[in-house]
DNA sequence: ACAAAAGTGTTCTTGGTACACCCATGC
DNA sequence: GCATGGGTGTACCAAGAACACTTTTGT
């Protein structure tokens, strides 16, 4: 910071501070559909609507470790791919208060986490395209993670955190015929992912989706981890 | 935010406000070399010692309103090509409080700023390879802008912003190489510029570089910001 | 006349895209 | 035996990569 140039008393005004909050926005993939874990408030203000799911940030903690509290505090899990937004920081945006956020997004398997932690908090997993209108700036915050999470996903292998361990091909493009709102060419999509060389095969199938059945794979993170050091470029398709 | 389901009081205790701040990342272009607007502190903490340019968030401004104040008071330039860039927000970054810093990085043409504020305010342009350590973390922020610099130029013409309106493909090539630190294909480089047909050819040649003059253009921003729209992809080389 | 940078085409290879049928199984 | 989703190969086309010489002009 500068500060232009002034001394630290004249710098350091309380009355400079402000309120610091972070929001999750939370990915789950069930079924063939991108969901959401929303909040349905309890309380007043804004009692009965959904929003994201939230906290301050707290004195001793970084933004990112107030969104991984949150995140364990309402799934229980720990070590999830969270990734920091954006921060929302309009003067209005609060009307409780001037409050910013630092929104964070996370993919989670959705079958790990503690579904009682999840009830217990009122939450609730929503389909991302029938989301109702959400509180303050959160359906904002959402389209910003959609954008985002299309990016990332794109030129990084994120869809394989929102996947069980272990899952099949047609799994995977399921996922991203739902990220990518469009329907993929089996052939071509299959072709292109193994040519990637980064999927352990497993001598297993799922029997779930088909009577054929699908057999598993697990991604070879430490595979991956090489070769994105040397700059290594996962993209799946082009346009 | 939810706050765990608090009601207003509980939450909007003042000692759970903190500094937020804002630190520029400017980047220039000049004879071929990326540059950084920085600033050297004339009073304590760290006197004498490097820092990027920043301020506090005040009560009436939002953080992206902020960074624009701060680069308005040094260069003189409004309309800028601006992005936050990331939130820095570890407890002991700032050892004079618990201060968080939203980051934005801007592009700025070399030659358009205002010298005489630049140096009013005793900030200098540092070639990117050759910047001391710096105070805080700063160094650690303009690591970060410039892996975002480079993957941002990768798909999106921001490079535009960084070069005079009208400018030359040599330049453009030199800004380029500069950014991604390596040689690029003459041949190949104009070629595949050339084929987005987004430079507007005008009827000047500059001198400057060489013997022979090289032709000047303009890029069609207006036919960028059509073809952006319809999901078009910029980009110059693959790897 | 020579130095220094601007400008220009072709070939090869790679990778994307389009497209249709057989397989294995549970019911 | 049939319905359901899983799995496979080929031909075409577009775009990237490699590569060397001519042009212009100031000195």
């Amino acid at each position: 910071m500068d500060h232009n140039n002034l001394p630290l008393n004249d710098i350091y005004a309380p009355e400079n501070r402000i309120y610091v909050a972070t929001d999750c926005i939370i990915f789950g993939f069930d079924k063939g559909i991108l969901k959401l874990l929303v909040f349905e408030r309890r309380v007043e203000p804004f009692k009965g609507t959904l929003s994201l799911i939230g906290s301050f940030v707290k004195p001793n903690e970084a933004a990112n470790e107030a969104a991984r509290r949150v995140l364990k505090e309402i799934t229980g899990l720990e070590n999830i791919f969270m990734e920091e937004l954006k921060t929302y920081s309009n003067i209005d945006r609060d009307p409780g208060a001037r409050c910013i956020s630092i929104a964070h997004y996370a993919l989670i398997r959705i079958d790990d986490y503690d579904k009682e932690l999840v009830a217990k908090h009122d939450a609730i997993w929503c389909e991302v395209d029938k989301l109702p209108k959400l509180v303050l700036d959160h359906d904002l915050m959402i389209e910003d993670a959609l954008n985002r999470l299309r990016r990332k996903a794109r030129f990084y292998p994120i869809g394989f955190e929102l996947l069980p361990k272990k899952f099949t091909i047609p799994q995977f493009q399921n996922l991203y015929e739902a990220i990518f709102q469009k329907t993929l060419d089996t052939r071509n999509f299959r072709k292109k992912l193994m040519s990637l060389k980064l999927l352990i095969p497993l001598n297993e199938k799922d029997k779930s989706g088909s009577k054929k059945g699908a057999f598993l794979y697990k991604f070879d993170y430490k595979k991956y981890k090489r070769l994105e050091e040397k700059g290594f470029n996962f993209s799946l398709f082009k346009n």
